[in-house]
DNA sequence: CTAAGTGTATTCAATTATAAAAAACAGTAT
DNA sequence: ATACTGTTTTTTATAATTGAATACACTTAG
């Protein structure tokens, strides 16, 4: 009935560890360097030590902290941690939107989703706090949280962000020095692009991650905290989005590849008119697909 | 030991307000159509209703909610509410930052600040969570918050996403309908200007107010979600920035407002490179002030 | 005497239990 | 048949609780 005692529970069982790669009679180094090494507090250092003392495994006096015995594997104790990270909350969260529809305005029921996605509660009130700033999620008047959702006016907001941002970073590709990776890596972008053209017929399957691994490379010439973190979840609503949708997949491949390569080419003789211009057009058509894609699904 | 009965009491009291509405003898509406009236769950109706009850002043059986006497002054129920909104709470913090110059790295204690502020924990949490998106705390692996603050990098990063969104602005405010009020706005904005300049040195206090409307008109004609609420936070970090930074306040203010009224004339003849020029340099003129204040507010 | 170590007390935060409130359901009276 | 009430279930917000961190006082070895 209070936080775990999980820390313990891993010092615990490290100390065991220690003491194994001692002989009896050895001596622990001191609380203050245990804590250190193990990177917590002395306070779970010192419970640690005091129930070794108990079982047995050492003699604790003042200082004095002998090793009386080698601890067996039955002295270990049981740590389960599964928990997901945040990363992964995000990822099913938005998954669980975008995949099952669910539509914009329904109240987010906090202990079934924390149930559902396996986190504890205030993680995930944590989450939804964090996830309103992209006006994902609302605080509903009562208490509790209402989605927002995805609709056709967020979608669209959302690209113009991603249009900014996307221009922005082609500015300065472009005016990259000669000496910069980002080159390097352009070069073996447009191979590839070129490689999956040539198979188009069985590997159209394959340009999702292209496409990913293409826009992620322009976007890393951003070292800016914002952009990265906002470039984050735009990537993730319109990766998700896109990943669903399965109508003429291989032509909108096919013409999303000779949009990247121009696109490469103009970046490559340092044009930054001509690459605007053509970030512009790919942009443009990413759009018409997505505003397609949203009215089909919507009408269903 | 758990939720306030606020709205119990809100209820209760509101309920009372309705009996004296009434004379002896009458009976009140359903339970369904005070709740909706109240906007509070048929629960929180029934226990104010049977309270209502225990004390006399009303008789209720059933669906008969007869009203028996008038309630005194002293049958309202002490309700005590002075939480703070949320933008508030925004305000005071960045306030509690920038005023202290609270270093980077500081471990944000949230039963301390929860006090400090005077709203309940989980609502400080709530707000962290949502800071953590533009990175200015951290959850700290042990637990707990840190602070990673308005450093210089920081700001200069922030500054880089306020010039495109504002650059962005003015691209589409030049290219504005004749007939949309902007250039009303416009109209009387450079007039203000114009005053404030001619009496620029009894008023140039007056400059900080006019200033941020300035920049808040530009930024209007986006009725971007993402863009509105960025803005919001750029502009309550540069606004408490600026507003403690008083050397040479009367010769900058005056450049800025020569700077304005120049992007103003370029907006007004609808020319487009030249309003992006102009709203550039005075953009740079900004940063640089920014960068001095930093510099010496960081060597103290 | 000093520095490193230990003992103790205090403070803070993650979790849980619980009361308040909402919502769902079933039944009843008009 | 519909609107209302009685009851139960579920959910949320908060306080109590306990694990962990930290601060401080004290002790001992060199």
């Amino acid at each position: 009935m209070a936080r775990t005692d999980e820390r313990f529970r891993e010092a615990y069982n490290a100390l065991l560890n220690i003491c194994s790669s001692k002989s009896e009679g050895d001596s622990l180094p001191s609380e203050a360097e245990l804590s250190r090494t193990l990177d917590v507090s002395r306070t779970v250092i010192r419970s640690a030590l005091s129930r070794l003392n108990e079982v047995g495994i050492i003699h604790w006096n003042g200082r004095q902290k002998l090793v009386m015995r080698q601890p067996a594997d039955t002295d270990l104790i049981e740590v389960n941690l599964e928990t997901i990270s945040n990363e992964e909350l995000e990822r099913r969260f938005l998954n669980w939107i975008l995949r099952f529809d669910v539509p914009p305005g329904t109240p987010l029921n906090v202990s079934e989703l924390s149930r559902w996605f396996n986190v504890p509660a205030h993680a995930l009130h944590e989450f939804l706090a964090s996830l309103s700033r992209f006006s994902l999620v609302e605080r509903r008047p009562k208490g509790g949280w209402k989605l927002l959702g995805f609709t056709r006016e967020y979608a669209m907001e959302l690209f113009e962000l991603r249009t900014m941002i996307e221009l922005n970073a082609i500015s300065r590709l472009v005016k990259s020095p000669p000496e910069d990776p980002i080159w390097q890596k352009m070069d073996d972008l447009k191979q590839k692009h070129q490689e999956l053209l040539a198979q188009i017929n069985e590997r159209y399957n394959d340009f999702s991650v292209l496409d990913e691994q293409f826009h992620s490379t322009i976007y890393s010439v951003n070292h800016n905290r914002f952009i990265v973190e906002l470039q984050r979840v735009i990537a993730l609503v319109f990766y998700y989005h896109y990943q669903w949708d399965k109508r003429d997949e291989r032509e909108r491949n096919e013409a999303a590849i000779h949009e990247h390569l121009k696109l490469i080419n103009a970046i490559q003789s340092r044009d930054e008119q001509e690459a605007l211009d053509a970030a512009r057009d790919h942009l443009s058509t990413s759009r018409k697909t997505l505003l397609l894609s949203l009215k089909i699904n919507n009408k269903q």
